[in-house]
DNA sequence: GGAATAGTGTCTTTCAGACACTATCTG
DNA sequence: CAGATAGTGTCTGAAAGACACTATTCC
């Protein structure tokens, strides 16, 4: 078997969340401070000997993150390999994208950064290397599971799991629209979620959440664990 | 900077034609003899010093199967890391499809070997590594682009450019048929494709496919250039 | 005319999109 | 009661799926 020269490889993450699910939903990205080549960038990792792409990933999360424990699936964007790509080294990059509740982030190192409607920074500054194309893939990514107008389709009302349960339809609805990024009407969202959801009871009741004003809205919770576009592609 | 073991990177190749397109179509997929670990497999190879996936794509082409030339954009599938997937070394392999029309696979080193539904080799036999899994993920994506039971998708007559133009609609359902593997109903399928497509004419006239018998069909063209799905995921 | 293939009219069902209405809470 | 929010009834338009019919050719 001939030998070739070998490209590092590295697990790049965009990490994503929504703040404040259940009031205020807005969608975030995780960004970390880097000295090497200083800078702002996606927490990032090399592949260590033998390791898996999903091992890697979940190293990354531990060193770089502090997280540790049972992970969502990351979904493959792309592989990034511009031979120039970082300057340094010959490197090529096996882009991912998670999901992740706000509570899990909440003592992570680095930031959470609000994104633009095409998937830059909303302070308008860019990440080092390719950086910011791996965040435009990523918003893309999770907004084609969170996307509601198509048949044919598998639905499922909180696919990430970045709202706790229970919820109020109006609640998801507003996790649906910080994530896709438009306004949505709540009786066609209602109708199309309901059957992918099953109320909270109470002593037989359907229990309800105690608004500040108004009728309160029935408490929901998802019907399936999980949506399949969470599995790994092509798995 | 770090340095890190490296893993080899190869790059596998899927590459689908559909025989007898214009006649009686068959989706067909090239595998090749291997001695190394002697066997059936895919065509591949390792990712040269600083070339992109793309060029290593290229060059697997020219000297595994003697085609150059404009190349369609191959599609990513998966990145596949199971380290002993294969049993010398450590190798990851970025896993693409490719489709080309079948006369540019006349002079091919290999076999074009028939699938099963599943995506399996329909002689039963297996490939060598876990190139069995990148033929399945692979006919998952070409069935994927050419499925046309969906609303609010981009629909395109003949995605991957199988059937030489003119065609006829029957010739064309009958592409799809070949790659979806099931049958479509005529009268839906032509109503489907035919804001995509543009009549061939003839003097003012429709231009009509010579049928030994009944009536000739009309002849028709793709009305775009490529589809979308043709593009690199993500870029 | 008869066989064969091409092509269309149209009915039904489903569902997105939209509007307007009703229901139930607080103060 | 008014104000606010939750939730539903229903109309319209678009398109899939299906059936049956018409059209045009060769023999």
């Amino acid at each position: 078997m001939e030998t070739f020269p070998r490209p590092g490889v590295t697990v790049d993450l965009a990490v994503l969340t929504v703040l404040d699910a259940s009031t205020d939903p807005e969608l975030r990205l995780v960004v970390q401070q880097r000295e090497d080549p200083p800078g702002t960038a996606l927490p990032g990792g090399f592949i260590r000997e033998r390791a898996t792409v999903a091992e890697t990933v979940a190293d990354v999360l531990r060193r770089k993150l502090g997280l540790s424990g049972p992970l969502p699936t990351p979904r493959l964007l792309r592989v990034f390999d511009d031979p120039r790509r970082d300057t340094r080294s010959w490197v090529l990059s096996v882009a991912h994208a998670l999901s992740l509740p706000e509570d899990r982030l909440v003592d992570v190192p680095g930031r959470l950064v609000p994104l633009t409607a095409t998937g830059g920074l909303a302070d308008g500054t860019s990440l080092l290397f390719d950086h910011d194309e791996i965040v435009a893939a990523a918003l893309a990514d999770v907004r084609e599971r969170y996307e509601i107008r198509r048949r044919y389709v598998d639905v499922h009302p909180d696919p990430d799991h970045f709202l706790a349960e229970p919820f109020t339809l109006h609640q998801l609805r507003r996790v649906h629209e910080a994530v896709v990024g438009e306004e949505l009407h709540k009786d066609n969202f209602a109708r199309r979620m309901k059957p992918h959801l099953t109320p909270v009871t109470e002593g037989g009741e359907v229990a309800r959440a105690s608004n500040l004003r108004g009728r309160p809205a029935a408490l929901w919770r998802r019907l399936y664990p999980a949506h399949p576009g969470l599995a790994r592609r092509g798995a």
